[in-house]
DNA sequence: TATTGTTATACTCTATAACTATA
DNA sequence: TATAGTTATAGAGTATAACAATA
C-alpha cells in the first residue's frame, strides 16, 4: 500500500495536469473543440451507448453530455437511435464523419507528442501509458460529480481524517 | 526514441486527463477555486515571481494570469511588492493565509488519492510521479498559448507532416 | 414514484483586443 | 519602438434547478 508521503507527491504532481491537458488542446484544430473530440474517442473506444454511460466516462453532469452530443449530433459526426430497451433513451454512435474527424485530432496529438518526446524511450512511453490507464481505472468511483462532494464548512481541516 | 504508435497509445491515454483533473478539482473546499490553488502551489513550489514566469507556468494568456492573482491578492492570499528591476513589474509571493488554504487543498487530494490508490505499491505511485515531472517538463516548451498554434485550414490532414 | 434525458440560467476559466505605464 | 501588465468583452465548458417522457 502507497505511503501518505509519496501520495502526497503524487497529488502536488497532478496539479500540473491542467497545463499538460491545455498543451495538448492547443494541438488540435480550431474548428474541433477538445470536449467534442473526447466524447468522438470515447464512441470510437467503447462503441454505442447510452448517455448515461457516457456522463459516467466524461465525469461531468448529464446536462453537460447532453449538450455535446447534440452538438456532435447537429454536425452529423454521432448518431442517435432510439434504444429499444428503453424508451426515454437513445443509443449513441460515432458516425463516418466522426470517426474522420478524430482520426485527424489524434494525428496532430500524435505528431505533437512524438515531437516532444524525442528524448523518450518506447519503454517509458509504454510505462506511463500504463500507469495513467491504471490511475484513470483507480479513480472511476471518483469520477461521477455526485459522488463524493464536498459541502461542509472547511473549517479545521489540520485534523482531516 | 519512442515510435509513433507508442506515442499514439499514450496520446489516446492523455485524453482521459480531463475527467482524472475534475476528480481532483471535486475534492477542493468550494470556497477555493481550483484555478486559484494552482497558482498557489506555483508560488509555494518556486517562490517569488513576477507574473510573465506565472503565465509561463500556468500556461495560459497573461489577462488570465492578471485576473486570478488579482483575485488571490484581493483575498490577501498573496501579496504584490514592486520589482525593484522593472517598474512595470510587481513580485508575486504567497502569504501565510495563502499558505494554509493552500495546505487544506492539498491535505484533501492527498487523503483522496490515498484512499483511492490503496491496492498501488509505494513503488509504482513514485514511478507515476517521476514519468509525469518529466512528461511535465518535455512539454514546457509547447505551454505557452502562442507557440504552435494551429491556424491553418485543417484540410486533408492524411498527409499530416 | 423513480429514472432518463433536455433545457434555461449562471458561474468559472479562458482568449482576443485595446489600453497604460515603463523599458 | 517594444515589453509587462491590466481591463473589457466574448466564448467554451460546466453545474444547478426545473421540466417532460417513460419505467
Amino acid at each position: 500500500m502507497a505511503t501518505k508521503q509519496e501520495c502526497s507527491r503524487l497529488a502536488g504532481q497532478l496539479s500540473t495536469l491542467g497545463a499538460v491537458k491545455k498543451a495538448f488542446d492547443r494541438t488540435l484544430p480550431s474548428d474541433s473543440p477538445p470536449a467534442s473530440i473526447t466524447v468522438l474517442a470515447i464512441l470510437k473506444q467503447h462503441g454505442e451507448m447510452r448517455l448515461s454511460r457516457l456522463t459516467e466516462l466524461l465525469g461531468v453532469d448529464p446536462s453537460v453530455a447532453s449538450r455535446h452530443v447534440a452538438h456532435l449530433a447537429a454536425n452529423g459526426w454521432t448518431s442517435r437511435r432510439p434504444d429499444p430497451q428503453d424508451k426515454r433513451s437513445r443509443l449513441l454512435c460515432i458516425e463516418p464523419r466522426g470517426e474522420q474527424v478524430l482520426r485527424e485530432a489524434s494525428l496532430r496529438c500524435t505528431d505533437a507528442l512524438a515531437d516532444s518526446l524525442r528524448s523518450w524511450s518506447d519503454h517509458d512511453v509504454r510505462l506511463l501509458t500504463e500507469l495513467l490507464a491504471r490511475l484513470d481505472e483507480s479513480l472511476e468511483c471518483r469520477r461521477t460529480h455526485t459522488a463524493n462532494r464536498t459541502t461542509r464548512p472547511p473549517a479545521d481541516q489540520t485534523t482531516t481524517r
